[in-house]
DNA sequence: GACTCTCTAAACAATT
DNA sequence: GAATTGTTTAGAGAGT
């Protein structure tokens, strides 16, 4: 169809020329990441700092008190003496999947299926643990783990929940903890108080009662409405058995590095208990594990840091509240949280990522965030539609630079379209040039959710590179290559809708913060960079002050700054032409380019980087070129 | 509602 | 003949 073909090749996907999101953006080495990640810029400690040390502390503190149960545990006799003033109660019992394991475990007090009364004594604290193995094969070493895992737990907690008081941080949840709770559908009960010599174990939720981060957790999980009974220890065990497990998916175990293939999900328990019960070699990989969401964690509250302090520079809103905020990684995201409570109901186990419902960036990766991406697939196989993330998330480069390993290892669709995916793959290529088959290894070696559904894929990605003009066949001694005209990539067509004030503005209140601003602009700047390019107006100082000014490491707008060398007129990759007539040019319409109208989005750009401080966002809307763009 | 974009599927031909 | 590569068409879903 020559039509659609034409369309196509002309197309521009902006995520991969103009997409600016609040991380990658942040982290891409663009010139961003000098904008004080640590938030110390005014003397005082940002929340970010304070949280991390205060993780630090818990810490510090986790590994004390381990020393003192280790020490406890040698002597029992002192055990309960060294707990001052917190004593932590241990009640044992057997439930399939994890075990329970309640702190203050004196060494006597582990029996298998004995379950110990609680006592209510508002002195002690009480935890409830579902651990993985049977205790009977709980050495000392792995108690004091779990005791660690639980101070550690609660004395972040506290310190979340003083920073909330302090409103430092959001009630969104952010403790790594919560991860990888939620990650393993490890259910810990940890109930604060705010006094913090006494914490319920149970406690009945309110779907309007603001929720601590735990408790986000807790009732995302579940349901919103989640009241929790004393039947904690048969609930993790009859969710243990519904039909899915996080750890479970394709028929493969998920626990790191296993890969085990189990045939059904009775087989994949038997796997789990035989194979990783609660042994050094587990608990050590659950350590790196929680270690590896911690950073994360981490490293996504610097970001957000970073884009506050961007949006504040901006003069934008970041003050308001909007799910741009959210951590959306595997543990928040209230809203998905409960969308996805409300789908699978209370006591089920929420479905893993697998190949009946693979899970985007969009809703579970690292970085990615866009409230309109969370549709599923019209087919329930496939990935979502991706326009949204192409346009206005994270560019390719900075997004798989930032969760390359993600990517790698979780069966994760990315958010970028065939065509940006490919013209990735061959750029990032020593001589930019790749075969097929080079570029098929390039998609499953990067992305682990390729490594499945090859036909689909491989023929899209066929399909693609024969119907965009900007893939350019080429034969060479070794058979053909193809490679990438980045002129004709960079022609292809900008959406309107970044020069949409209406949309613009429609996505500024809806997704929080108006980063999505700063795309626009980038947008702006790319569409405009991009047809002075082909006109040879723009020299790569100018280029590369845009590129600077927008703070954006981005990969597309680098390459169109390569583009433009010395000469004038140079491309990443070699042209067409330069293969002579080895290269097989897809013949199409050209669309003609509206010279004025870059011109005046130019001039827009210009004036918006300049646009004095004191604007607010009215303003700035008020500002969109709407009669150049529309 | 028309149009556009993207993805998926499939058929077919050429090449290896 | 089978597998791979490349081209083309068609349809669906979602966004504009």
């Amino acid at each position: 169809m020559m039509v659609e073909s034409a369309s196509e090749t002309i197309r521009t996907t902006p995520s991969n020329q103009n997409g600016v999101s609040s991380l990658s953006s942040q982290s891409d080495g663009g010139g961003g990441r000098e904008g004080g990640s640590n938030g110390d810029t005014n003397g005082e400690i940002s929340p970010v700092d304070l949280l991390h040390l205060q993780q630090q502390q818990a810490l510090q503190a986790a590994r004390q008190f381990l020393l003192q149960q280790a020490s406890g545990l040698n002597s029992p006799s002192s055990n309960e003496v060294k707990q001052n003033p917190v004593q932590v109660r241990s009640s044992v019992s057997t439930c399939v999947s994890p075990v329970n394991l309640n702190t203050k475990v004196s060494s006597g007090s582990v029996r298998e299926g004995v379950r110990h009364q609680r006592r209510d004594d508002p002195a002690q604290r009480e935890v409830t643990v579902c651990l993985l193995s049977p205790q009977q094969q709980m050495g000392n070493k792995q108690l004091a783990f779990q005791q660690q895992l639980i101070q550690m737990q609660q004395l972040q907690q506290q310190h979340i929940l003083n920073l909330q008081r302090q409103g430092l941080v959001s009630l969104q949840p952010t403790n790594p903890m919560q991860s990888l709770q939620q990650g393993t559908h490890t259910h810990t009960r940890i109930h604060s108080h705010t006094h913090h010599t006494h914490t319920h174990t149970h406690k009945a939720w309110s779907p309007c009662s603001p929720l601590t981060p735990m408790q986000s957790l807790q009732q995302g999980t579940h349901t919103p409405a989640y009241t929790h009974t004393h039947n904690t220890h048969t609930h993790t065990s009859h969710e243990e058995h519904a039909g899915s497990h996080p750890l479970y998916g394709h028929g493969e175990c998920k626990w790191p590095g296993c890969e085990a293939l189990c045939e059904d999900m009775g087989q994949f328990i038997k796997h789990l208990n035989n194979e990783h019960a609660l042994d050094d070699r587990s608990t050590a990989q659950c350590r790196v594990q929680m270690q590896v969401v911690q950073q994360l964690e981490i490293q996504l509250a610097k970001e957000s840091e970073r884009l506050q302090a961007m949006m504040t520079h901006l003069h934008m809103r970041p003050s308001e509240p909007k799910p741009f905020n959210q951590p959306l990684n595997l543990a928040s995201s209230g809203s998905l949280l409960k969308r996805e409570s409300e789908a699978y109901p209370e006591g089920l186990p929420h479905p893993p990522t697998s190949a009946a419902a693979p899970i985007t960036p969009l809703r579970q990766g690292p970085s990615v965030i866009s409230s309109s991406s969370l549709h599923s697939h019209p087919h329930g196989v496939g990935p979502i539609r991706r326009r949204n993330a192409d346009k206005f998330c994270t560019p390719i480069a900075s997004e798989l630079a930032q969760n390359c390993e993600f990517y790698k290892n979780a069966d994760v669709r990315p958010p970028f379209t065939y065509a940006s995916l490919i013209r990735h793959a061959i750029l990032e290529a020593p001589d930019r040039q790749l075969t097929l088959n080079e570029i098929y290894n390039w998609f499953t070696r990067m992305f682990a959710y390729f490594r499945r559904n090859t036909a689909t894929w491989k023929n899209a990605v066929r399909h693609n590179l024969s119907l965009h003009k900007c893939f350019v066949r080429v034969e060479n001694v070794k058979g053909a290559v193809w490679t990438v005209d980045e002129v004709e990539y960079q022609k292809r067509r900008p959406p309107k809708m970044t020069g949409s004030p209406t949309l613009v503005k429609n996505m500024i209140s809806g997704l929080g913060f108006g980063s999505l601003n700063a795309s626009y602009q980038a947008a702006l700047a790319e569409s405009s960079l991009t047809l002075l390019n082909s006109q040879g107006l723009v020299n790569p100082s100018s280029a590369a002050s845009l590129n600077m000014l927008h703070g954006m490491g981005h990969d597309d707008v680098s390459s169109t700054v390569e583009q433009v060398n010395s000469n004038g007129s140079c491309s990443p990759t070699l042209s067409p032409q330069q293969y002579g007539h080895q290269v097989h040019v897809k013949e199409e319409p050209t669309e003609v380019q509206d010279d004025s109208r870059s011109v005046s989005l130019m001039a827009t750009v210009t004036q918006n980087m300049a646009m004095p401080s004191d604007r607010d966002d009215h303003d700035l809307d008020d500002d969109l070129p709407t009669e150049e763009l529309e």
